[in-house]
DNA sequence: AGTTTTTTCGAATTACGAATAGAAAATATC
DNA sequence: GATATTTTCTATTCGTAATTCGAAAAAACT
């Protein structure tokens, strides 16, 4: 049995925290690709470079790994978009706020997170338990889009007359797709960006 | 063995065929709500009110059955949008006829077709080979879409400086994402399209 | 170096659900 | 109404993959 000789917070990460984390990190990659019915232990396993019993000496159970998976997911997100948001000048506006959001969760989904593309990817497919739990720890991402929004509208930079909850779901939904189909060949993620920020901003109807 | 009685194309449907479609019925409610892992096929045969081997006399293998429902799920939204830009009247312009297709495809997603909507959760789900065959059905209604799009473009009805594919995939996208949180609480699908396609046509932002 | 603790292994077990097959029931045919 | 055909049931088999467990190996500690 593993000791708990750390204190909660504490910065240094021993061996077994490494394979913990290099076990997390091949079972995001796999799952990200094979989804959850396609991945096997035995497939995150052979990527951690181990056998699959020895996963169980750092989880209890297959699902308690994904939940972990899809957990770091989320968070991470979190974390980058607050990130971006918060090293912006004070005087960006309210939409450019919201701008730099879109372009920050589409980045960090396709090109650098195996963990968040991984979760979009799972939310669909876990048992009704899992996924409780999962949109319980969503609720604060999206609450950080529902306030971004918000606050762009009563600033009166964006139109007032839409249901903010179902556009902000839409944008999700066109984001969180590209998980579905994004390829390297389909050219960089951060022209794809652009423009479906254009789209949403000012609209695919030439001006008059 | 079942006797092959009829000809291709034959209107009558026998007693045989409509409980095959019974079981289809089944499984695109359950696949719909339980995905692809998630769904066993005495999840299916309960709902169909028969015992899961009897499966078997109708389809070959549960891969075979759930084939079955995504190919009908592409084919039916295909013929939803189809018909529905065939009654347009003839001035319509493209872009009415490419908002036509938005609200038709999210209508029929998330109130009409329990097929149309399992294949849209099923896509990420299911073994490489089934995803191979399935992108293929696919690929007609994808050249529809792309077709709208063009056109609206040709006629300078919409920008000419985006890419297309891109802005394809994330307006179906947000339509398909739709899937996966769209409740009947969250309000009448037409008010979710409405604002669906006022952002994508004339943007967020507002005009100066 | 010897001892204890942590980590890994790999074979065995278990659980679950798809698939099969032969009997029974229902339906159609003559 | 008897016979043939289609459909359904039930119990069983089969395959796969998760999980367990005791032993071996590695690492840490004295």
């Amino acid at each position: 049995m593993r000791s708990d000789r750390k204190t909660a917070g504490a910065k240094a990460e021993g061996k077994s925290d490494k394979t913990r984390r290099r076990i997390l990190d091949a079972a995001a990659l796999v799952l990200r690709h094979k989804g959850f019915a396609g991945t096997r232990l035995v497939d995150i396993a052979k990527v951690a470079d181990m056998q699959a019993g020895s996963l169980y000496y750092y989880f209890g159970s297959r699902e308690e790994l994904v939940a972990e998976v899809m957990r770091t997911g989320v968070c991470s997100a979190f974390d980058a978009v607050t990130r971006r948001l918060a090293e912006m000048p004070a005087e960006a506006s309210h939409v450019d706020r919201l701008c730099a959001a879109m372009e920050t969760h589409l980045l960090f989904l396709v090109e650098q997170s195996d963990y968040a593309s991984a979760t979009i990817k799972l939310i669909g497919q876990v048992p009704k338990d899992m996924q409780q739990q999962q949109i319980a720890t969503e609720r604060t991402y999206g609450k950080l889009w529902k306030q971004l929004l918000r606050d762009a509208r009563d600033a009166g930079e964006i139109r007032a007359d839409l249901n903010l909850s179902a556009i902000r779901m839409m944008i999700m939904g066109a984001l969180n797709w590209s998980v579905e189909w994004h390829r390297p060949e389909n050219g960089p993620a951060e022209h794809i960006a652009r423009d479906f920020i254009a789209m949403v901003m000012h609209g695919l109807a030439v001006r008059r």
